[in-house]
DNA sequence: GTCTATAAAGGGATAGAC
DNA sequence: GTCTATCCCTTTATAGAC
């Protein structure tokens, strides 16, 4: 069966988002999969092009409708003034949420994945970037970059840090972090959004305090 | 030599820093720390048992340091007002910059391997929760609930949840992510507490937009 | 405490029958 | 396309000499 392809691919990345790369054995992605080991070999050649592969099928069409999100807030944005942030925001963000709502898909468990993308190893990650990531990455960065004039370079590489960390950890996390998430439904990728848009927009609009009187040196002092 | 049992602690850190604890074999830990294979079964008696020595050991004074800077901002806030959101904010993060400047030590490793903590699978942190950590993340959620009394208990569990992501992301990345840091050095661990206090505090306090309407503030089209 | 040697299990990959 | 069987390597852990 070409079905089993399918079963592999969705077996894997279930594995991957809960255990890594490192930590999901071919034999673990095999079982869940109810398929045969050796099918890993036929269908992708090794574990590694099949990560590969994994994450592009997903990666692909989000990376497509964020760049069909960010032309829309261009096109609707007067000409020469900032883009409007919350919009960016939404570009970058609600692709996620949309674009797995296939038959079948987990829209919480892909979401994982791709958070997690960023805790491999760099060498993980250097064919996903080849195919798109990196590109898109600097398109969302220009049009922060646009949305923020206010700030200076190095105080807006900061924030587009702390935005990127931010977005990367709510989705990687989202479903698993006991203690951290009491009744919330955390897994409604819709509502995460949602609430997550005008946090990144008070973080990143949020002007930076004056300098104030020099700090102690290192540590000691408790003079607040 | 009891050095080596520093040793293996020092290395240990640096690769689970960097590859997280399944990517990290007893092999490459004893390589980087010049010490013997057989050296981690004689000081620890297994892998997971000098996982949870690594972790602990540096998690141990950072809680203490936390809890008593938090003790230092209930006792200088007027009583029975909500608590300053800047002053809990840099409680929580402060420390992480602070507590690792002993000889020899990296704070950008250190961090960087704590916030990889959250990222491996639960088991490996049920011990270092039962040493501690769960006690004090509920420390904090309990400050940040008394310095935003203003939220409804159900946005504020999605404030708290971005703001550890966040917190936990840019430890975890810096120093490691490519494209994303260009000059700036994110390995000043004082520098990144320094812009990220500003970026959670905006975060926190925005208010959530009305639902499913246009922005009182700002009469613009919506395109849902 | 440190070392060599090795056990025991698990990892990715492959050959070849069907 | 799928399966069994197996190769060969790495992993964690341990035994026992020094």
């Amino acid at each position: 069966m070409a079905a089993t392809r399918e079963r592999l691919l969705r077996a894997a990345e279930l594995c991957f988002a809960e255990r890594g790369y490192e930590g999901s054995s071919l034999r673990d992605i095999t079982r869940v999969a109810k398929a045969n080991l050796a099918a890993v070999n036929y269908h992708f050649s090794s574990k590694q092009d099949m990560w590969v592969e994994v994450m592009q099928r997903r990666i692909g069409p989000l990376l497509l409708e964020r760049h069909r999100m960010l032309a829309e807030v261009r096109a609707a944005a007067p000409r020469g003034g900032p883009l409007p942030l919350e919009k960016v925001c939404e570009a970058l963000l609600l692709p996620v949420a949309r674009v797995y709502y296939a038959g079948g898909d987990s829209p919480a468990v892909i979401s994982r994945m791709i958070g997690r993308l960023f805790s491999e190893p760099n060498f993980l990650r250097q064919e996903i970037d080849r195919r798109g990531l990196s590109q898109s990455g600097r398109e969302f960065r220009a049009a922060l970059r646009e949305a923020l004039p206010e700030f200076s370079e190095k105080e807006f590489k900061w924030k587009f840090y702390f935005c990127i960390c931010a977005l990367l950890g709510a989705l990687a996390r989202q479903g698993r972090q006991p203690g951290l998430q009491g009744s919330m439904d955390t897994s409604d990728i819709e509502e995460l959004v949602r609430h997550l848009v005008p946090f990144l927009c008070g973080g990143l609009r949020e002007p930076m305090p004056a300098k104030r009187a020099p700090r102690p040196t290192r540590g000691k002092k408790s003079s607040k």
